[in-house]
RNA sequence: GCCCCGAUGGUGUAGUGGCCUAUCAUGCAGCCCUGUCGAGGCUGCGACCCGGGUUCAAAUCCCGGUCGGGGCGCCA
């Protein structure tokens, strides 16, 4: 690792190095960072927060950072108009700034006997200079600083908080995620659909769903995209995927609950269970690998800022495949056997999960749910029973250590199974119709699942708290920013 | 919704009835330093969540409120 005696100022988090001049900047800071032995003497423009400036008498140096790195700027007193080396000489941390002057070799630093001198860095020697809009003091949470910080209080200054660089990192690596899954569900021959977040009933029954007003019909936030996403199956589309907000006003409190998160969803027509969690496992050890090759650099940053807080660094470690499948019963008897009080017919609690996580401290399916602890969609064969001769379903968990990652099966697509089911769980199927419809007319045996975005990315970030991982988090009492 | 815990400068903290005119770090302001880079040195600034109560005396104890944290349930 790293010596924390030079932290790496200068770490350039984004490649920018093809972006187009725009009419503040010919570079961004991260190009010149990993560009400058080709700049060395070319003029160039630049903007950027000011992060600090150092330096009395006739020298500042000014450190810059935008969104693709940090870079020196180097003020010389006799080399620019003296009002504007003076405001900058004293400007507050974050101001916005911008440099045109001439990229040079940085001096190398002074370094403590026998540690290596380090590789050249770059930086710009100022020729003029403008102040574009000026920061208030103090900054009601600092960018730089060593102190830790609630998350709270950074939530409520979100828009200062992503400028430091750990969460700056974060938030391009769900980027790159949501992008590798994309592109490997593409490979796999899906189509990304958006299906209706303003419904008209309850979309699965289970949670509370909150209430609207869409003209002047009573309406309702969808918790899901599940019976919407079925019937573009129903419909031919054969592989289908949608990335988008799903709604449930439950007061729960929790690192891993919010009442608006994004929902990863696929669905797959002439599948069944296990088909989807190949897709699944699949598209997991994609995006897993990509950022293993190609976004180290972030996982870099994330680490020097946890690192200084003394917190364990985090590793990308692809996953192998298949991932490990325990079944319903296995899982029973797995918490059984280390002397968790669990009968089967239960829900594996946070507790029971750790057990199972002793063993399965990775990705791992927990396929073969007990029917009745499954929605009224998902699919049951009827000769799959389980250890006391309970009906089995076609449901499936994905399961990262203790917490749940995906939820998912294979469909029920017998139109009466599903009336059944739904009378069975005290719902009408007249409620219903304009999904249980789409069954009438022949349909494809299907499966998929929904995966928590923001809990993947909690796994891959090392975040302790999905609201680390969403721009503007909702939960039970936060609705601002 | 249930159970526990907490609230002190801008930020993060120390504090367990009188040693508090409240600790430390960071920040902010000012001064010194013409190659700094975890910059350094010096001098300042800035806080006990709100309302009630107990007590000679409350940051500290009690009650209520507000806000927050952890765990659970439920889920993704």
């Amino acid at each position: 690792m790293k010596s924390l005696r030079r932290p790496l100022c200068f770490m350039v988090g984004r490649d920018s190095t093809d972006w187009l001049p725009t009419a503040f900047r010919t570079h961004t800071l991260g190009d010149i960072a990993i560009s400058g032995s080709d700049l060395v003497g070319h003029e160039v423009t630049v903007a950027g927060h000011a992060e600090i400036s150092r330096g009395r008498g006739g020298v500042c140096f000014l450190t810059l950072r935008d969104g693709t790195g940090r870079l020196q700027a180097f003020l010389k007193k006799d080399a620019l108009d003296e009002d504007i080396f003076l405001s900058i000489q004293s400007i507050s941390r974050e101001s916005t700034v911008q440099i045109t002057g001439n990229v040079a070799e940085k001096r190398p630093p002074k370094v403590p006997e026998g540690e290596p001198i380090p590789p050249p860095e770059y930086e710009i020697f100022a020729t003029s200079a403008q102040i574009l809009s000026e920061a208030q003091t103090p900054l009601p949470v600092g960018i730089t600083d060593k102190v830790h910080v609630e998350l709270d209080t950074r939530l409520d200054n979100r828009h200062l908080d992503l400028r430091r660089s750990h969460i700056n990192a974060m938030f391009q690596l769900r980027s790159k995620v949501l992008s590798y899954g994309r592109e490997h569900l593409l490979k796999e021959g899906f189509q990304e659909i958006n299906t209706p977040k303003i419904i008209a009933s309850a979309s699965e029954g289970g949670t509370n769903l909150f209430a609207m007003t869409y003209f002047e019909t009573p309406a309702f936030l969808s918790q899901s995209p599940q019976l919407y996403k079925q019937l573009a199956i129903l419909g031919g589309l054969e592989r289908v995927f949608e990335i988008g907000p799903a709604f449930r006003a439950e007061e729960h409190d929790t690192y891993r609950h919010l009442n608006e998160f994004i929902s990863f969803d696929i669905e797959m027509a002439w599948a069944d269970d296990e088909d989807v969690m190949g897709v699944q496992e699949r598209m997991i050890h994609h995006i897993w690998s990509q950022v293993a090759t190609r976004d180290q650099n972030l996982i870099d940053i994330i680490n020097e800022y946890r690192i200084s807080q003394e917190m364990e660094a985090i590793a990308v470690i692809v996953p192998n495949l298949p991932f490990p499948r325990v079944s319903y019963d296995d899982a029973i008897e797995i918490i059984q056997s280390k002397g968790g009080e669990i009968e089967w017919g239960d829900d594996i609690s946070a507790s029971d999960a750790d057990l199972i996580a002793e063993e399965h401290p990775g990705f791992h399916f927990i396929p073969r749910w007990p029917m009745e602890m499954k929605p009224f969609y998902i699919y049951h064969n009827k000769d799959e029973k389980g250890a006391t001769g309970e009906q089995l379903s076609r449901g499936f968990d994905l399961n990262y250590g203790r917490d749940e990652m995906t939820s998912g099966g294979q469909r029920e697509h017998r139109v009466d199974f599903l009336e059944q089911n739904l009378r069975d769980m005290g719902l009408n199927p007249e409620d219903f119709s304009f999904y249980t419809d789409g069954f009438r007319f022949g349909a494809a045996p299907h499966a998929g699942w929904g995966l928590g975005v923001a809990r993947l990315l909690m796994v891959l970030t090392g975040a302790g708290n999905v609201r680390e991982v969403v721009l503007f988090p909702r939960d039970r009492s936060r609705v601002t920013p």
